[in-house]
DNA sequence: TCAAATGATGTAAAGGATTACATTCATCAC
DNA sequence: GTGATGAATGTAATCCTTTACATCATTTGA
């Protein structure tokens, strides 16, 4: 079941066979089905390691996210590996549990099974890490890395735009005092999505008050102690954004805790648009996190420079807000009470 | 870079750097660590392909599951790479959407990129498809599928345990009429499922009420629809078990909207211990599907055959209760009245 | 001391495809 | 009829490793 063996059964040489096998132009039309015949009568595939070998392209890609166990990530995944499989690419993936050691360990694994490009979709990346790919020759794509925008491509989330219009939305829905739950500044993306939002208040001229900032862990149990927090300060938000979805179950979660009722009492904003989002009561308003996007860029980015074209820069994408259940205008009640209707 | 240029640097011939990249007994200790030097000085990594090419055996390993999205299978998924990954074997990754059409393509591909061994982690299999697999060689391992277990490894769950689990709490606090949400039996697990559950219930003397059965679409729509229906009977369970924890979210979210204060008026147990299964209010009681001991139940057999060893029969896994908020005794009111205290 | 056994290393074939280059054959112009 | 042209096909080198077998050196046993 070689190569071989389908030439003779076509009366062809191998040379002519693996023409057919890769469309290649000048076999007569005769031939061709000859060969054709033969490769279905004996339902011969290629051997890919032969192929692979010789080309020295495997039609393979990596992919490495931090968790499969997030649920941010499945539809990443799932939007990548669909556009692969689409072009008879595989993909092997790993995930590096939030460790850069790991993420170091996985592209080192992905390079010595010579994948063709590798797409790091981690919150966290070292630039010591990607240097061993761009040693191998094995370009990279990060995501929302804006400190290596200019080494890597990169495909990046303007996290402002998704704040402004949650802002936009509390506002006019006549908030004024405005919490955030943070996530540990150590954690890239968490920064910047701090940073976004601090910035998205500024720019809807309200005032970052320190206290109405907390920080939880960006798990549901975070967001939980972080919202308890914000709930018993004297004077406490009207409303409440959360860095992300988790955080932001965690938050409803304390609220209902301490008997204080979404969005009547307290609104509450997630970000990313997790499944639990719509799966929680009150379902969650949310920014959205347009992750299949970024999976798609990422992959035709690394599509791109495989093929040895020019790569396209993108403005970078962005993610909307999604208004559900768990927010409404304000009680305007006096600091600390809680309402009984 | 490849190994004749380590062979050279270290004064030996090739095949006395394969020994040693490979481990083989029989290298001196000096030559050993010459040839190690070379290979770390010119951080040379052997050619994936050349190796599988010779050697037949690729340490590929395929992984097919339902759907990413899922957050069923996203354990299952970190449990079998996780393995994988520490032995040394990638794992390819596709995810059928529940088309068997899909997964004949899925083997396909597979089989193409020859992996040493496929893992099918799916709902529904159909044999047709599994047969290509057979036909070139390829070691298959299955995820209940009880129709095909004699002729296909596959790992057991017995669903049973977890309903007689289930129901054994429910009696002791004091529950007589439980109903079930039950997925469309034309899905294998959905089926399996059901079949569990009524016969957990005459193992427990109780007897199967055809309208305290009702059925969904295996996610939170569905199970909010058939809780519904469920509630609008005249006499309705005082309790319900959910064919899998999305449906039960769904069936809170239904009583939730009927002012049915769970687990006060009624009680709901889910199946799996999803992660929004602690996320929701109140924290949903369920029953733990033993995904990671499946994963790693599939690994080890795909692993065993690979290996040529003598495949392990396993007694079937045991999935177990876990008592969250969702389930208390009944209120034993009057059928339909709704209590307020 | 010598044959045999053992240990360390080397040589070269094999694995299955791709592809540069060579060859064959038909066609065409003159 | 002949040489040139171009289309179709074939030959064989190449990609890089593993491994059966060969070789050579050293030790062992009598």
């Amino acid at each position: 079941m070689d190569i071989l063996q389908v030439a003779k059964r076509a009366n062809v040489s191998t040379a002519t066979v693996s023409r057919v096998l890769n469309g290649f132009p000048g076999v007569r039309e005769k031939t061709l089905a000859r060969v054709r015949r033969a490769i279905a009568e004996m339902n011969y595939v290629p051997n890919p390691n032969a192929r692979s070998l010789r080309v020295g392209r495997t039609r393979l890609f990596g992919l490495i996210v931090s968790d499969v166990n997030n649920p941010f990530f499945p539809e990443l995944i799932d939007a990548f590996e669909g556009l692969a499989s689409a072009r008879g690419i595989e993909v092997i993936f790993t995930h590096t549990n939030y460790d850069p050691k790991r993420l170091h360990n996985c592209i080192r694994r992905m390079i010595e099974r010579s994948v063709d490009a590798i797409a790091v979709m981690t919150s966290e990346v070292e630039e010591e890490s990607l240097r061993q790919a761009t040693k191998a020759g094995v370009p990279v794509v990060l995501m929302n890395q804006r400190k290596l925008a200019d080494k890597y491509p990169n495909v990046l989330v303007e996290y402002e735009t998704g704040f402004r219009e949650a802002l936009d939305h509390l506002l006019a829905l006549g908030h004024r005092e405005i919490g955030f739950i943070a996530g540990p500044q150590w954690l890239n993306s968490a920064q910047g999505r701090k940073e976004a939002f601090t910035s998205a208040l500024r720019a809807h001229a309200l005032h970052v008050k320190n206290e109405w900032i907390a920080t939880g862990d960006m798990r549901v149990e975070g967001g939980r102690a972080a919202m308890e927090k914000l709930l018993s300060l004297k004077q406490r938000p009207t409303a409440v954004l959360a860095s992300n979805d988790l955080m932001a179950v965690g938050a409803l979660q304390a609220a209902h805790a301490a008997k204080i009722r979404v969005p009547r009492d307290l609104s509450v904003i997630g970000f990313d648009d997790l499944p639990i989002a719509s799966m929680v009561h009150p379902a969650l308003s949310t920014i959205r996190h347009p992750r299949r996007e970024v999976a798609a860029r990422a992959f035709e980015c690394l599509q791109q420079i495989v093929q040895g074209e020019e790569i396209r820069g993108w403005p970078p994408l962005q993610p909307h807000l999604l208004v559900r259940d768990s927010t409404a205008p304000p009680a305007r009640l006096r600091p600390g009470a809680i309402s009984r209707r």
